[in-house]
This record gives structure tokens, C-alpha cells and sequence, in this order.
RNA sequence: GCCCCCGUAGCUCAAGGGAUAGAGCGACGGACUUCUAAUCCGCAGGUUGCGCGUUCGAGUCGCGCCGGGGGCGCCA
């Protein structure tokens, strides 16, 4: 990567005036490299010798012009200057740049990829919404992050597990099935009471009608706590099904569906508990369990195990924070993951210490989990805020939306704004800016390249020995430049856990084709423009490849047609 | 009361402690007899919520306010 080319010159031309004494001995920082904010500033710049300053108790400028000196000549670097008051700036050679098209070509769709993984097994576990209804637009904000986090992490060479973590234990899902039953045997003809706080959605009946026509009256025979139970399991496998369906419109796979239930069957919970409690970490107090969260530097201690008297069914007196002990353990001690990332809503980030408290209590390194956040997303339909709630049963579903949107545009949309930014999605707007919508432009320049290349290959133009020297148009170099960004872009998006950089990204990209576009024709009726042709062929070509990455990293579509 | 996130152009949002804070949408004015006008070019729009501090340098870091959102259960 230039970058990283740009920051190894800097580190040589400290050592280098160091050894000469054009500057005095000091342990040399860390070096950054960045893109100016003008043109007219260079390609690449350093402000180091500003930071230099007081180490080497020289003025700022004059460290810069001293570093400018020394930097040894490379291929890439046309010039180096200095301006006031402390920078380096770099200027790529024009023929570098033009001759990155080759390596752009011959890297196909590995081009971009960064080695921070180094093959390192990181899992991303993502939406893990309750099974009790269909997705909601959070689900859709969760899902377009993780799986985006996922693509960009595979890129940045890490082996990345995408797991979807089940909450099939506990009384949510007696709970459900008990709304289930009561519109079961509505749906039967019978006269039963829905529990106060039910699952209300109008997909319950739907349900249960569904049941009773497929398997029949038989749960009216049972015992209702039996039938309850059964019409739960079975509400719930219904219901995984329903969100499998809806992520996979949306692009989104994963490779493991874990149970909560199993961290339970398996005895892991259990085998856990005598861990924490040889180190004092646990006690009993009022027929409760207790872990004692305050030796980890919370304000309160936090239930485990709820009591007897509470919770009547064993089953269900394990906590949520009981299912995260055994779980981050599955994640890390069992399964071994060298890292594991949580996408969580914001609405969950009180649990975030408990969880770090359980690691930290079973000998588990922190570093290695990330829980990462991202603030609530709301619907609203031409400003008015559409209310959602799963129990009341009003709420947009996903499918809904992308049946308005479009999986694509929906995807975009989820993943521009960061993470850290609560967002409206509005359905009126996202359909009705549907021709002027940023994901449209993206796929736009690459459908406009595939019809060049169309009209090339029925004009008999190819590309096989072009003279990429030939590309000197300032578009073309911009535009060439702009593809060699996708490396630096997965490197920061892969670092830091933005997604969001990455649409920003193919938007800037997608903007320097459509210049170029306009200033530098491709194919041309003159004789004499063929080898120009032909060049700009394999420009186009490289440009389509990095668009097509840049859109498959966010998981949206690149047509040849629109 | 305590904790977390946000506050930047009319709107939606970017900005890796650095140089004159940028895009898109919307407004206004232009550009298709040749590769897709879902495009391009131009113009307008800012005391980065307020104050104090750290720093050679703050939209960015710290403290305190103001405003919006969310969280603080033997719920999940």
C-alpha cells in the first residue's frame, strides 16, 4: 500500500539525517501519513516534523525541509515539499500511478485486501434478535452492520465465522407460546383468554392459523402447559425460518444458528459455576444467585440464578447474564475464537460490563472481545415516527421495507451513517429519493462501464498490451488514485469497526468515474484514438472491478444494466 | 440521581489531533446529433449547541452547562 510505502520513507529519512546529524538523536514516533485536504497540497503528506518539534528543538519547518532532503528516491514519488509550518507534502509520479492499473487488473477481486487478520479466526455474532416475531428495522440495522463488518473483516484476511445466536431459553418463549395457544383455539372456534401481555402482532394469529391447518386440533388435547410448550417450540422454529428468509434477502448468511438452550442442555452453565464460585465471585442472598459484578468495578452485583420463590420452573431461572457466562466462554475458552464481536443495539449497553465481568472472571483476556454498538434506528413515513413494539404487534417489518426499497438501497442506507448516530429510516423518502439515491449513483457508473465494455467488444476493441503510459488525463489519474483508496479504506474500516466508511468510499469512487466519463471518451471512431481506446479499456475495467468490490463489501449489487 | 450515544450548511450525514470544515439531497443557472442525462459543470449556503481548558495546532481530547435519544429489574 502507498501509504504504508510513504510511511517507511519518512522513518528512513529521520534515521538518515539522524546518522548525518542534520538532526539530533530521539526515538522516532510513530509516523502517519494521510491525504491533505487539496490537491494543490500533494498526494500523500506528513505532519510529523510539527510533532518533531519539540524533540528535535528545531522549528517546525525547518525539520520538514531537513526530512524532505533525505527521503530516498522511490518509483512512486514525483516530488516532495514542504509548506509551512511543519509538513512534508509527496506528489505520486504520474507513471506510478498509470501503471497501477496493471496491478489493480491482475489482483481482480483480491484487490484491497490487507493483511490485519493474518488468518486470525475472529466470529461476529450479529442480530440474534428473539424468535418471537418478525425482523424489525433494528434487526435490519444490526444485520446490514455485522454482515458488512464480516465482508470487511474476511478482506482485511481474517477467517470470519458469522454466528446468529438463538434466545430459546427461558419464559419469553413460554410466553409466546401462550399467545399462540389462545389464537390457536380462537382460530378452533373456542373461546380463549389472550394473555395480558402477549404477543399482540396480527403474524401470531397467522400463525396459529397456520398450525391448525397443517397439524390439525391436536394441542387442544393436551394439557395447556404441554400444548403452551409445544406450540412455542414450534411458533419459534416457524419464526427462524421467517428471519433466515428475510436476512437472505437482504444478502445476509451465517454459518452457525446457536442455541442459548444448549449452553444449558450441554452442562456447560453448570460446569462454570463451581469457577466462579472458587473464586469467591458468587453467593446466595434471598434464594438467589448472585455474582458479585462489583469486584469488576459495577455499582451493583447482579442475579445469576433467580430464586425459587420468583421463578417457580428451574428452567427459567437463569438470567441473561447467566446465558452471557457461558457464552463467552463457549466463544473463547470452547470454541477457541481469537477474537469475538458482538453487534449489540444500544439499548443492551448496560450489559456490556457484565459481560467484561464474566470474561474477566473466568481468566478470559478482554482484548480479545469487541462488543460493539450501534444507536437506534426508527421508521418514520414522511417525518411521523411509526411506533414499534413486538409485543404490541405494531411495527414495520423489514420485509416490508424491502419490498418498498429494495435490498440494496435498504442495505446502503442502514450502513452510511455511523454506528454511533441514532438514524430515521424514512420509507417515504427512501422511495421516493429512489432515482436520486446514493446507492443508484455507485451502481450507476458500473452499469455505465459494462455498456462500454459491451459496445467494445461488438466494435472489436480489446485491451491485451494496452500502453497504460498513455493515461495522463488528470481525470484518469484522479480516478486511478481513487482505486488504490480501497486499500486504505478496508485497512481503517477493518481497524476501527466503521462500516461506514466504506459507502463514503464507493460514492467518492462511483463521483471520479463519472468525471472521467464526461471529460475522456473510451471509444472513438478515429483511427488514430485506438491506442488511447484501448488503455482507457483497461482503466474502465479496473474501475469496474473496484466498484464491483466496493459494492460486494457492502453487500449490495452491481449491475452490468440499469 | 448515575451511565452511554448524538448535536457540523435549509434537510440527511462525512471529516484517522493538522493546512482554507466536505459530500449528497433540496434551491437557483447551465451542458446530450458520438460510449447510459439515474450523469456532468457552475452558484448559493457555516460563530461545528454554549463556555472554560489541554496543545505549536481542537469539529475531534478534558471539565462544566444546554438540548435530543437510549439505558440503569430476581425482564429479555
Amino acid at each position: 500500500m502507498i501509504r504504508h510505502t510513504l510511511t517507511d520513507l519518512v522513518r528512513q529519512a529521520i534515521l538518515a539525517a539522524q546518522t548525518d546529524n542534520a538532526l539530533p538523536a530521539f526515538e522516532i514516533p510513530s509516523v502517519e501519513v494521510a491525504r491533505p485536504p487539496r490537491p494543490e497540497m500533494g498526494d500523500y503528506a506528513s505532519s510529523l516534523p510539527l510533532k518533531l518539534a519539540s524533540l528535535a528543538k528545531r522549528p517546525p519547518l525547518q525539520i520538514a525541509q531537513t526530512l524532505a532532503k533525505y527521503v530516498p528516491p522511490h518509483d512512486a514519488v514525483a516530488k516532495v515539499e514542504t509548506a509551512a509550518p511543519g509538513f512534508v507534502n509527496f506528489y505520486l509520479s504520474p507513471m506510478w500511478v498509470a501503471n497501477q492499473v496493471a496491478r489493480i487488473l491482475d489482483a481482480g477481486e483480491n484487490f484491497g485486501k490487507v493483511n490485519l487478520g493474518n488468518e486470525r479466526r475472529v466470529q461476529v455474532e450479529f442480530v440474534s434478535a428473539n424468535p418471537t416475531g418478525p425482523l424489525h428495522i433494528g434487526g435490519a440495522r444490526n444485520a446490514a452492520i455485522g454482515d458488512t463488518l464480516a465482508r470487511i473483516l474476511q478482506a482485511a484476511n481474517y477467517r470470519v465465522e458469522r454466528e446468529y445466536y438463538l434466545n430459546d431459553a427461558g419464559s419469553q418463549i413460554r410466553h409466546f407460546g401462550a399467545s399462540i395457544y389462545a389464537r390457536y383455539a380462537q382460530a378452533a372456534g373456542m373461546d380463549a383468554a389472550f394473555p395480558e401481555d402477549g404477543y399482540k402482532g396480527e403474524y401470531v394469529t397467522e400463525l396459529a392459523q397456520e398450525i391448525l391447518r397443517t397439524e390439525g386440533k391436536k394441542y387442544l388435547d393436551l394439557p395447556q402447559d404441554q400444548a403452551t410448550r409445544a406450540l412455542g417450540r414450534i411458533g419459534i422454529d416457524r419464526v427462524i425460518e421467517q428471519v433466515r428468509a428475510t436476512l437472505a434477502r437482504m444478502r445476509v448468511e451465517f454459518d452457525v444458528w446457536f442455541s442459548e438452550k444448549s449452553l444449558y442442555d450441554s452442562g456447560l452453565f453448570d460446569s462454570l459455576l463451581p469457577k466462579l464460585a472458587a473464586q469467591g465471585f458468587t453467593y446466595e442472598k434471598d434464594g438467589a444467585l448472585w455474582f458479585k459484578t462489583t469486584e469488576f468495578g459495577l455499582d451493583k452485583d447482579a442475579v445469576l440464578i433467580r430464586s425459587a420463590q420468583a421463578v417457580p420452573n428451574p428452567e427459567e431461572r437463569p438470567t441473561y447474564l447467566a446465558s452471557d457466562v457461558a457464552y463467552v466462554w463457549n466463544k473463547l475458552v470452547v470454541r477457541n475464537f481469537d477474537r469475538a464481536i458482538y453487534v449489540w443495539g444500544a439499548g443492551h449497553h448496560g450489559a456490556v460490563p457484565r459481560v467484561y465481568a464474566a470474561a474477566k472472571a473466568l481468566g478470559i483476556d478482554t482484548n480479545r472481545l469487541t462488543i460493539m454498538l450501534y444507536q437506534n434506528v426508527q421508521i418514520t413515513r414522511g417525518g411521523e415516527k411509526v411506533t414499534m413494539s413486538k409485543r404490541g404487534g405494531t411495527f414495520v417489518t423489514t420485509d416490508e421495507v424491502v419490498d418498498e426499497v429494495g435490498a440494496d438501497a435498504v442495505r446502503y442506507l442502514l450502513i452510511e451513517s455511523s454506528a454511533d448516530a441514532a438514524m430515521d429510516f424514512d420509507l417515504q423518502l427512501a422511495v421516493q429519493q429512489s432515482n436520486e439515491n446514493p446507492v443508484y449513483y455507485v451502481q450507476y457508473a458500473h452499469a455505465r462501464i459494462a455498456s462500454i465494455l459491451r459496445n467494445a467488444l461488438e466494435a472489436g476493441v480489446g485491451s491485451d498490451g494496452a500502453n497504460l503510459a498513455l493515461l495522463t488525463h488528470p481525470a484518469e489519474l484522479e480516478l486511478i488514485k481513487q482505486m488504490l483508496k480501497l486499500e486504505e479504506v478496508i485497512e481503517l474500516a477493518a481497524n476501527k469497526l466503521e462500516p461506514h466508511h466504506l459507502p463514503h468510499y464507493a460514492q467518492e469512487l462511483a463521483a471520479a468515474f463519472h468525471q472521467f466519463y464526461k471529460q475522456c471518451r473510451v471509444l472513438s471512431s478515429e483511427p488514430n484514438d485506438l491506442e488511447i481506446s484501448r488503455a482507457r479499456l483497461q482503466l474502465v475495467t479496473a474501475t469496474k472491478n473496484v466498484l464491483a468490490r466496493a459494492l460486494d463489501l457492502i453487500g449490495v449489487s452491481a449491475p452490468d444494466a440499469m
